[in-house]
DNA sequence: GGCTAAAAATACTTAAAGTTCAAATTATCG
DNA sequence: CGATAATTTGAACTTTAAGTATTTTTAGCC
């Protein structure tokens, strides 16, 4: 073994366990909440499906509404994330929405039947208590505001047929 | 007045009765699985939106579980019923695919601020037993059938651009 | 191997929503 | 008006799921 093993012994190797776990608690919560919604995830779903009691998933969340905010705000960063790796590779605002797109349906399918990380979609924003549900809305706020300016932009250019740039992004969305 | 008025102490104007305060019953719950979705809207919810008690809704209704199915049902029959219209008024593929398309869009916007009678997206088929559920997807299932064949034959026709019949109804579904 | 803290489980409490039932109210009709 | 059936209700009961307190198990470390 070389010395990274060292690092396991170290004061951080529980801390990174915990933070491993919790992202699994978080991933199969999003996986449930997609199937079934976030009112008929029970914890007891969640814990059983990860071979737990629901008390141990206090230990890593504090309640359920937490739990589903931060599913939630997950889905909302990766969005993000991947917006800015398509603008970073791609300079033409037509490329950069494919690629977005493409990402994000990606996403979704292996949300519902794949493997790996599963994100929430965040469809149940009502059952959220306000302090949450402003910062999430003000989120995707932001994040449709940067990809109408894309589609704009676009259509400036001549690479994409005129169209109402609101309108067509929220189509674009509710059809994925 | 008339002898229609005769038909009230007719030993069917109870039934009638019942029938209409049944139909409000069911358009009530619609707009609420709308906006709230099935496992959040509530019983009490419904009830006291009409002036009545929870209790009073088991005698319209059998439980919650059946309540919901049957707002899915409704909302599949008007769907339906919009099809043979459409496809009645038109003979074109094309029109009858806009005019179904419109008129579930009307129904939807009605659906959600609007007046008159509401119908319940079916989102949340699985909360529903077995049996019920069996029902709702092969009707779904049919009615997907029926707008691709329409789609089909439009293409057929060269009324419509050619693309993926399949996959177009589904995303334009979702798109709405 | 035994000490310590992390992780998980058991048993419990509480709150909310669904359901049942018998009684009360209201409407209809002779 | 009074009998009868339809409708509605209040109160009790059941179930479900969230949350808490306490104890037990497990894993890292000297």
């Amino acid at each position: 073994m070389d010395h990274t093993a060292l690092t396991n012994h170290s004061p951080f190797s529980r801390g990174l366990q915990r933070e491993t776990k919790r992202a699994a608690v978080l991933s199969c919560a999003a996986k449930l909440l997609n199937t079934k919604g976030a009112r008929s995830t029970t914890l007891t779903d969640i814990a059983s499906r990860l071979g737990l009691t629901k008390t141990s998933l206090y230990y890593y969340v504090s309640n359920k509404e937490d739990l589903i905010y931060q599913c939630y705000q997950a889905n909302m960063q990766q969005a993000y994330d991947q917006l800015d790796l398509a603008v970073q590779q791609h300079s033409a605002p037509l490329a950069c929405l494919l690629a977005f797109f493409e990402s994000q349906i990606a996403k979704t399918l292996r949300s519902i039947d794949g493997e790996g990380d599963f994100y929430a979609a965040p469809l149940e924003f009502a059952s959220l208590k306000a302090e949450h549900r402003t910062v999430l809305e003000a989120a995707y706020r932001q994040l449709l505001g940067r990809l109408i300016e894309l589609l704009k932009r676009g259509i400036e250019l001549g690479h994409i047929r005129p169209c109402d740039p609101i309108v067509t992004i929220r189509a674009m969305i509710g059809a994925m």
